[in-house]
RNA sequence: GGGCGCUUAGCUCAGUUGGGAGAGCAUCGCCCUUACAAGGCGAGGGUCACAAGUUCAAGUCUUGUAGCGCCCA
């Protein structure tokens, strides 16, 4: 093996090897009586990986790995989003570079442009997925425009549609007026932007009164159909029922009163507006007032408001409209003021609420059952709190609005005849056979929200609606891996469909992992330039590229140097070549359950490190094991015996912590375990125990053995080295070419589990700990040799020093140890304990008497303090009546060890400045 | 306004039925010891945000306060 390890050329090897093999197939394991299946959540076609994706992929894949070698029928479903509205633009701005509109094309040759572009570009995600090593089923990979998925949609709207839960209706939508589309919630972020609250000043008819309207759109004004006021305002209680004088367009509007209104807020009146305000739509269908819609697709001012507005962007309207209000002294005064701003992901232009026609899913019916999936426990949200996120919007949930006025994605399944009545079939002769022989047709041009397909992934990929046999081997899938910022827009409408289609939950847990945030606690935006590409971290990048990357395409120049800025100063040397495996141990040691993860560079260092480690002890093994045959049935020392029962709980914790979610603590135990018991103290331990021949045999068998089994409860999180490894223990001792993915996982062996052992191993370390202490602090050198004595020792310790002499003498480099009664007197000395017994070091031109006295004086004001501690609890009547016997029994014996060690601790002090 | 969450070592975070405060990184010593300097050995560092309550016992349970954050309206 190589001295250090070298991440990049076994990953490209295995990579290969392992879809050779078909080791990632669904078909292994068939005739195991489980299954286990988790869809990947399909990332969007037109994308590439984020780091949130490594992330969850990471997990996704120790769960896929582990289930497969616990010998049950795995599938780890990929595949891709058509991602509607971002695919289209991207295309879009492509044709754009060659003046070239979509319209110019026609819709069939632009999807045929966007399907180019797809087969062209779309693999970036799945060969990003290969570099991190995901062992999804390559072979079942789908696309939710494929035939059949496709299929699966048009079954889904029309059976919702025949059901009556599809209807087709004008409501008030998200609007992008750049992308003349409706869009969903999710599209729309609404952020506080800093703009102003116009006092208005409107007549009331037939009065001298005035009331004075505060509005952050002052254009919308021509689309006031009433003035509200709170129910319980005394200020305003005798105009309700009275009418306003609407100014600039001479219509008369009615004064309400609803209870939505805040008194406390402006004036406490406000302009009602159904056409343009999602809560003055609701108040205006509670008072039946007319909705007047006074904008064009595009956001201008349509016919609707009077002559000289109309044509007017939104923008030029509001100026003009309050140069006008002003020449006609009816503003009260402007007041600069911080409101939310809803702004489409993609355009980042003013959404806007807009009346149009559009397709709805009447969604109250399928949110009940959905609601009681979570309730009864069929579907298990982990951490157990999103549950209720969950509840919170399913209780409130509104009808969702499926269509899109763009070109790409799933066409709805409606005809039209000239009257516009329409006829929902599967294909035109259906439609016409509907609407009759002779009647002109034309296909609704809209198609569905990509969510739409989304919601049928977990079925439609496993071949529903065919009664196929992975539909029913792993429907519904074991777990679903996402986060929450999608639990509304995927995860609830995927339980909704999928109990309503397949007949079942979805998924029986959903994890929700935390979102990956920058070092400060930022979230990872392109327009913060603070982006880090998942492979950047694996292969390493240069400050420069890095750069270049992050400011690329951006249209402000100063953001662009900030990002400069803030970049050399975050990585001046840019980005090292971590290698897979550290990039997926780091993101498993950051799947706690916090909601926020801060990535940071430093603990991939940390991990990268643990793999090289982890590459040099099995270095270590190999070495020593080459050309050896094993003897399996050795006999085996306690310290063989000591790292094979602590073998056995790291297998019990790992299979807990999995089963808990909790790759954070599983990747801390087994980190834990190879470094800190096998590495530091079992290696160490070999050391010796490999040149005695009573002990060689056996621990050679543990070193391996022990080796193997940690590399296959390592593997799912950092399955590269680790198979490299395998293959080189392998080549050893067999010829067999099994690779290590194909492994059982090992069980927790029952006999190996063995106290005592772990006890005598136990105080081996304490004694070398002693004794290293004693040298550390002193300032002696490791190599200098010591002489030792040992007092105030049982049988058990005279047994312990005899079975482990030479191990003590390597470890702690001793000279001699030498046994001496308690009366005789030993040389002026340092000491260490362990229990009651005294490990004495002799100061003779070694250690400084005073600096033995200080460290003396350090650890009994310690003990001091634990003492202080234990009997003031012990002193406590309370206590004593109250505590079980069992706690009052160890406080107790926890008080008399420190009374002990503190009374050795004062004499030695006292012999020491006697002298 | 409604809901959810966070505050533990300099930094990033664990802390699993309430029972002597942990890890990694950073810091400070000493070591190129024949697996590993991407390393070894040792050390320092915390009124667990604040206050009150329950309890024999609170980082952990309850309530309140302050600060921060997210989601929904």
């Amino acid at each position: 093996m190589e001295k250090t390890y070298n991440p990049e050329l076994i990953e490209q090897k295995y990579r290969d090897l392992w879809e050779q093999g078909d080791l990632f197939s669904s078909k292994a394991n068939s005739a195991s009586k489980d299954s286990y299946s988790i869809v990947l959540p399909p990332p969007n076609v037109t994308g590439s990986l984020h780091m949130g994706h490594a992330f969850q992929h990471t997990i996704m894949d120790v769960y896929t790995r582990y289930n497969r070698s616990k010998g049950k029928q795995t599938l780890w479903q990929p595949g891709t989003d058509h991602a509607g509205i971002a695919t289209q633009m991207v295309v879009e701005r492509q044709l754009g570079l060659e003046n070239i509109s979509r319209h110019d094309l026609g819709r069939e040759k632009f999807t045929e442009k966007i399907w180019d572009w797809k087969s062209k570009s779309g693999g970036t995600i799945t060969s990003q997925m290969r570099r991190l090593g995901a062992s999804v089923d390559w072979e079942r990979e789908r696309f939710t425009m494929d035939e059949p998925l496709s299929k699966a949609v048009q079954k889904v709207f029309i059976d919702l549609y025949n059901e009556g839960l599809i209807y087709r209706g004008k409501r008030l939508v998200n609007w992008d007026p750049v992308l003349l589309t409706a869009v969903s919630d999710l599209e729309v972020i609404s952020t506080e932007e800093q703009g102003f609250l116009w006092h208005i000043r409107y007549q009331v008819a037939e009065s001298d009164e005035v009331l004075v309207v505060a509005t952050t759109r002052p254009e919308t004004m021509f689309g006031d159909t009433a003035v509200a006021i709170h129910p319980e305002d005394t200020r305003y209680q005798h105009l309700i029922g009275k009418f306003i004088d609407l100014p600039l367009s001479n219509r008369k509007i009615p004064i309400i009163a609803d209870d939505y209104v805040d008194m406390e807020f402006g004036t406490g009146c406000v302009k009602i507006t159904p056409a343009h305000d999602f809560n003055d739509y609701e108040i205006g269908q509670r008072h039946s007032l007319e909705i007047i819609n006074i904008l064009t697709d595009d956001a201008s001012i349509n016919i609707n408001a009077p002559d000289k507005y109309q044509g007017l962007d939104r923008f030029d309207a509001r100026k003009e409209v309050v140069k006008d209000l002003e020449s006609q002294n009816l503003i009260e005064k402007i007041d600069p003021h911080t409101l939310m701003v809803p702004r489409g992901d993609r355009t980042n232009s003013i959404i806007e609420p807009y009346m149009t026609d559009q397709w709805f899913v009447k969604v109250k019916p399928l949110a009940g059952p959905a609601i009681d999936a979570v309730k009864n426990g069929d579907i298990r949200f982990v951490p157990e709190n999103w549950s209720k996120t969950y509840f919170n919007w399913m209780d409130n949930i509104e009808d969702w609005c499926i269509s899109r006025q763009i070109w790409w994605g799933h066409r709805i399944p409606a005809w039209y005849d000239k009257e516009g009545k329409f006829y929902v079939a599967n294909n035109l002769e259906e439609a016409q056979a509907q609407a009759g022989v002779g009647v002109d047709l034309e296909q609704d041009e809209d198609v569905l929200d990509t969510w739409f397909s989304s919601a049928l992934w977990p079925f439609s990929t496993l071949g529903w609606p065919e009664k196929t046999p992975e539909l029913s081997r792993f429907y519904p899938t074991s777990v679903l891996v996402t986060g929450f910022d999608i639990i509304f827009f995927w995860v609830a409408r995927m339980i909704m469909f999928g109990l309503k289609f397949a007949k079942d939950v979805p998924f029986k847990d959903i994890y929700i992992t935390g979102l990956i945030k920058d070092g400060n606690g930022q979230k990872m935006s392109k327009s913060k330039g603070n982006v880090l590409d998942p492979i950047d971290l694996i292969d390493g990048i240069s400050l420069n590229d890095l750069l270049e990357k992050r400011t690329q395409g951006m249209m402000q120049p100063k953001l662009a140097e900030k990002i400069q800025k803030q970049t050399k100063k975050e990585f001046p040397d840019g980005i090292p070549a971590f290698g897979t495996d550290a990039i997926r141990f780091t993101f498993a040691a950051l799947a706690s359950f916090g909601r926020d993860i801060k990535f940071d560079l430093k603990r991939v260092e940390g991990y990268r490190n643990f793999c090289n480690k982890l590459w040099n002890a099995s270095r270590f093994v190999l070495i020593n094991l080459e050309s050896k045959s094993i003897n399996v049935n050795a006999v085996l020392s306690n310290q063989d015996k000591w790292i094979l029962s602590r073998l056995q709980h790291t297998k019990i914790e790992v299979e807990k912590h999995l089963a808990d979610y909790r790759l954070d603590l599983m990747s801390q135990t087994l980190y834990e375990f190879v470094w800190h018991d096998y590495c530091d103290w079992y290696l160490e331990l070999s050391k010796p125990l490999l040149e005695n021949n009573k002990t060689k045999q056996g621990c050679e068998a543990t070193l391996l053995k022990v080796l193997s089994e940690t590399l296959v409860l390592l593997h799912p999180i950092i399955p590269f080295i680790t198979e490299e490894i395998f293959e080189q223990s392998q080549k050893l001792h067999s010829n067999s070419d099994e690779k290590l993915i194909s492994q059982a996982f090992p069980e927790p062996e029952e006999a190996l589990f063995n106290n005592e052992a772990e006890s005598e191993v136990e105080w081996l370390k304490e004694f070398i700990l002693g004794i290293r202490k004693i040298r550390g602090e002193m300032n002696i050198s490791p190599g200098k040799p010591l002489q030792c004595f040992i007092k105030s020792f049982n049988s058990k310790d005279k047994d312990y020093i005899e079975n482990n002499k030479s191990i003590i003498f390597t470890l702690a480099k001793l000279d001699s140890i030498e046994l001496i009664e308690a009366n005789k007197e030993e040389p002026e000395s340092a000491i260490a304990l362990v229990g009651e017994m005294k490990i004495l070091i002799p100061l003779a031109g070694l250690i400084d008497k005073d600096a033995e006295k200080d460290r003396l004086n350090k650890e009994i004001d310690k003990l001091i303090k634990l003492k202080a501690q234990f009997s003031g609890k012990l002193n406590n009547k309370k206590f004593i009546s109250g505590a079980p016997e069992a706690v009052v029994k160890k406080e107790q014996d926890k008080l008399a060890t420190v009374e002990k060690a503190l009374q050795d601790m004062e004499s030695q002090l006292e012999k020491i400045s006697l002298l």
